[in-house]
DNA sequence: CATTATACGAACATCACACATTGAT
DNA sequence: ACTCCATGTGTGATGTTCGTATAAT
């Protein structure tokens, strides 16, 4: 039918402000396969704008939350929720647990660098 | 005064490296946040949110590409095409949101094969839809019905202990599992944080 | 055709400040 | 329901990192 079939990703490379950086994914993706295995630039890019697809869905769901719930601020919870809602239940469990130990690593961070100040005051 | 802030910092700097770690490796906060403010109705996002995202953005991208590599592997191809990925996508159901960017008709499966359906057992897939209307075969599908199921099996079942061996080596962190199933890594945070 | 190595420049993380948001009263 | 305080977030400027573009393998 058309010859145009392989041009329409092309759109997609204009704004790579919408997408994560492909060398990143790129790492990541490199990460879980064997060392022999090689990845395609089209499957490169097209991992790269999934990704931003999954982030998009996954804040649109968790944003809806908070409306419903007239709350201004989407949180980590929000997101877990809409995950979950959508049927990423595998991820949630590790997920929950990097949450927890970043809400107290970084309420450790915090205290410690109230108590540098302290000591700088009283200094 | 500068003692005081080296001691603090001795302690700030256990802090400081954990929290570095997070954004060690990891895709860019800034970024994941533009995305999310794409949505008009989101106007404040939580420090935690793009933290959180970076992560699941970790096990999305890894979840997709082991699937795409198993499909790679059903041509016996070394290289993940954009196929490979729609593939993955199609067998997938909770990747049904994504058909809008790829759509159907650029996996490649042969119909009437169940080769398909026994690697995405292997893979732990529940029994996926896949309607497949008459998509035919992509250019580059080539003749693969001559496999039996069992020899891709193991062909995969090969690869994965590569897979987990070159995890193994490459990183502590995740190389038990990650069988081609989607256990996530039992990583819970940073290595060397606890 | 994909990976690797290299240099440059854009983009990221960080900080400070003003004030909106959250949750308890 | 309303107020109040503390916590936390958006914004803008700045230094530094690191991803992109390019060429060679």
């Amino acid at each position: 039918m058309s010859a145009d079939s392989g041009d329409e990703r092309d759109a997609a490379a204009r704004d790579q402000d919408r997408y994560l950086p492909i060398a990143n994914i790129s790492r990541i993706m490199k990460r879980v396969l064997p060392a022999n295995a090689k990845i395609a630039k089209d499957a490169k890019e097209t991992v790269q704008e999934c990704l931003s697809e999954f982030v998009s869905f996954i804040t649109s769901e968790a944003s809806d939350k908070c409306q419903r719930e007239k709350r201004k601020t989407v949180n980590g919870d929000d997101l877990i929720w809409a995950m979950t809602t959508l049927g990423f239940d595998d991820y949630i469990e590790p997920l929950k647990a990097y949450l927890a130990k970043f809400r107290e690593a970084e309420k450790k961070a915090l205290a410690a660098t109230s108590k540098a100040r302290q000591q700088d005051g009283d200094a | 005064l500068e003692r005081f802030w080296e001691q603090a910092k001795g302690e700030v700097d256990e802090h400081s490296e954990v929290l570095a770690d997070f954004k060690a490796q990891a895709l860019p906060l800034a970024r994941i946040k533009k995305i999310m403010k794409s949505d008009e109705d989101v106007r404040m996002i939580s420090a935690e949110a793009p933290v959180l995202f970076a992560r699941a953005c970790e096990f999305f991208i890894q979840e997709l590409t082991l699937r795409s590599w198993a499909a790679a592997q059903e041509y016996k191809r070394r290289t993940i095409q954009r196929s490979d990925v729609a593939t993955a996508i199609a067998r997938t159901d909770v990747f049904d949101f994504l058909v809008d960017i790829v759509p159907r008709e650029e996996a490649n499966e042969p119909p009437g094969t169940d080769g398909a359906a026994a690697a995405a057992q292997l893979v732990g897939v529940p029994p996926p839809p896949v309607p497949m209307p008459g998509g035919g075969a992509p250019p580059s599908a080539p003749q693969m019905g001559m496999l039996s199921p069992a020899q891709q099996q193991q062909q995969q079942q090969a690869q994965q202990q590569q897979a987990q061996q070159q995890q193994a080596q490459d990183g502590h962190q995740m190389g038990q599992q990650m069988g081609l199933q989607w256990p996530p890594p039992p990583q819970p945070f940073p290595p060397g944080g606890g």
